[in-house]
DNA sequence: GGTTTTTGTATGATGTATAAGTACATTAAA
DNA sequence: TTTAATGTACTTATACATCATACAAAAACC
C-alpha cells in the first residue's frame, strides 16, 4: 500500500469525475508526478476514492485530452512531458473575475480575510 | 438602462444558476451593492443574461439562503446587512487545496506564472 | 375599493449530465 | 498460447438543470 500520494476526498456539489481530474491536475502541475511515471489503474483508484471505475476513467480522459496523460490499454496512464499551451484569450480574460468569485465564496463562508490573504500570498510565492 | 453593474457572461461546464449566484456573491462581498439596495427583478436579469427567469430565481434563492437577500413578492430582491458566519471547519480545511486546484487549472491552461502570481497578490492586497 | 401590473413562487415537462453495470478489446506477462 | 490486467464502449437508471406555464401577493393606479 503506497502512501496516498493521491488523496482525493469528494465533496458534494461537483461531479466526481471533475473533482478527480482537478485533483490530479494539481498534482501534475506541482510536478509530484513526473513524466514517465504512471497513475494507478482506474479500478484501483476508483476503489480508493469510492466510485465506479468508469468515473475515474472519465477523469483520466479529461487529462489525456489536455495532454497530460497517454492512455493505452493494459499499460495504464502514463504521465507525459507536457508543454503548456499558449494561454487562450478567454482564459486570460475571465481569470481575474473567477479568482475573485472563488475568494468571495470563501469570505462569504466566514474565512477570515487574513487567512485568505496569507494563503493567496503563499501560493503566489510558490510560483 | 443602467450601466451593467452585473456583467454576467456564462461559460459552459457549470450550471448557469450557480454561475449567476457566484457572480452576484462576488459583487455583494465587494460591497458594490449595499444593504438596502435592490437587485433587478428576475425577469429583467434573466433577459440580460439570456436564460429563463426561473434560472435567475434559483440563483437568488441560493443567496437568500446564505443570508444575502430578502426575497418578497412584488418587492424584489433586497440586499441585507449580512454578518458573516463562523467559518465552518470543513471550509477551512479544503480551502488551501481548492485554491491550488484552481491555480493549477490556470497554469495548465497556459496562464504565465507571473501573471497568476501578480493577480493573487493583487487580490490579497485588496483584503 | 376594485383593477391592473409587477413581482416572486410552485409545479410539471423535457433534455442533458452523471454514474454505474456489463461486455469487450488489447497487450503484457506467465 | 493462455491468462490476467487494463482501458474502452455501450446501455441503463437516476439526478440535475432549464424552461414553460400557471399561481399568489402586493403595490400602483384609477
Amino acid at each position: 500500500m503506497s502512501a496516498p500520494l493521491l488523496r482525493i476526498d469528494l465533496r458534494p456539489g461537483t461531479p466526481a469525475y471533475r473533482q478527480i481530474a482537478d485533483t490530479l491536475r494539481a498534482v501534475l502541475v506541482a510536478g509530484s508526478l513526473r513524466p514517465g511515471e504512471h497513475l494507478p489503474p482506474v479500478r484501483q483508484l476508483a476503489l480508493e476514492v469510492g466510485v465506479h471505475f468508469n468515473t475515474v476513467a472519465e477523469a483520466y480522459r479529461i487529462l489525456a485530452a489536455e495532454g497530460w496523460l497517454a492512455l493505452r490499454r493494459r499499460r495504464g496512464a502514463l504521465v507525459l512531458a507536457r508543454r503548456p499551451p499558449e494561454a487562450a484569450v478567454d482564459v486570460a480574460e475571465t481569470f481575474p473575475r473567477r479568482l475573485r468569485e472563488v475568494v468571495a465564496e470563501w469570505r462569504a463562508a466566514g474565512m477570515p480575510q487574513a487567512v485568505i490573504a496569507r494563503e493567496l500570498r503563499s501560493v503566489a510565492d510558490g510560483l
